[in-house]
DNA sequence: TGATAAACAAAAATCATTTTCATTTAGAAT
DNA sequence: ATTCTAAATGAAAATGATTTTTGTTTATCA
């Protein structure tokens, strides 16, 4: 599966690099959100000499590329998570364990019209982001 | 209508200063969000003497007190606009004059349903903003 | 008026993120 | 294999939004 983003990478010209590597491994074991300084902190056991400014370059490329999106927290941070799925769609976190989830659910007809309606408005993008307890979580 | 606000700020023991009012006004005058620094440029003609932090201590005090609201944009800045409505709704910006409207509509219900049907898991909140083009802008 | 709790200015601190630049590396071409 | 070149990287410094600190001022109430 590895192989599936390297192979995007290399359609981009992005060179694949054992940091690059590491990344998307780290980021495909656990399905949960994380910030470039959580991630630069796990990547530090394994790398003697890796700066925080790569972390974030990478993450930025990722996300340019299309193959990790990032969540808006209250803290005003940046947080990454494994996320190719092209198709419209939103995301469920959860607040306990952050494991971030696709939701395949767009109303967005819906809000166009009632925009209209109400405001005579046109809504052209929305942003829809869901919080709970995943299953794991709530059963937990 | 200022009156109203005051009378908030009271509620909380927030005294009723010049540079409260002003922003209150402010605020009031254009239904658009800003920024700390935005509107510390427009303090900055009336009052000689006016910081920034000022500023931003009386946006996060604003918003505590539930009278003016902040919405999330991709720069991960801080933006204001005045919005008291408790009741669950959304928000609705223009991307052309930045005018923020609230959308009584919320669908959280469906939503819900649909974690609980597609994740097994349980929403609890959730966060919609829709952007596009306001009344006025659309036709202009 | 005074008293006093809150508000404020100014300056410095903090902290996430980005830029710069010199060095190293991956991958293609030889 | 070796060379070449664009891309990637580390280290250090820069940036820029936001917050804290501290000493002074102001709003409100007795």
């Amino acid at each position: 599966m590895i192989d599936k983003f390297i192979e995007i990478l290399r359609e981009h010209n992005l060179k694949k690099t054992p940091k690059r590597i590491a990344i998307l491994q780290l980021l495909e074991s656990q399905s949960t959100y994380i910030s470039p300084l959580e991630l630069w902190d796990i990547l530090k056991q394994q790398f003697t000499r890796i700066g925080l400014p790569t972390v974030y370059r990478i993450l930025q490329q990722f996300q340019e590329i299309g193959i990790v999106a990032s969540i808006q927290k209250e803290d005003n941070q940046l947080y990454y998570f494994l996320c190719s799925t092209q198709q419209d769609h939103h995301h469920f976190i959860c607040r306990k364990c952050h494991k971030v989830s696709c939701v395949e659910y767009c109303d967005f007809d819906t809000i166009k019209q009632l925009v209209e309606n109400q405001l005579q408005s046109k809504a052209e993008t929305h942003f829809l982001q869901i919080e709970g307890l995943c299953k794991e979580c709530r059963d937990s």
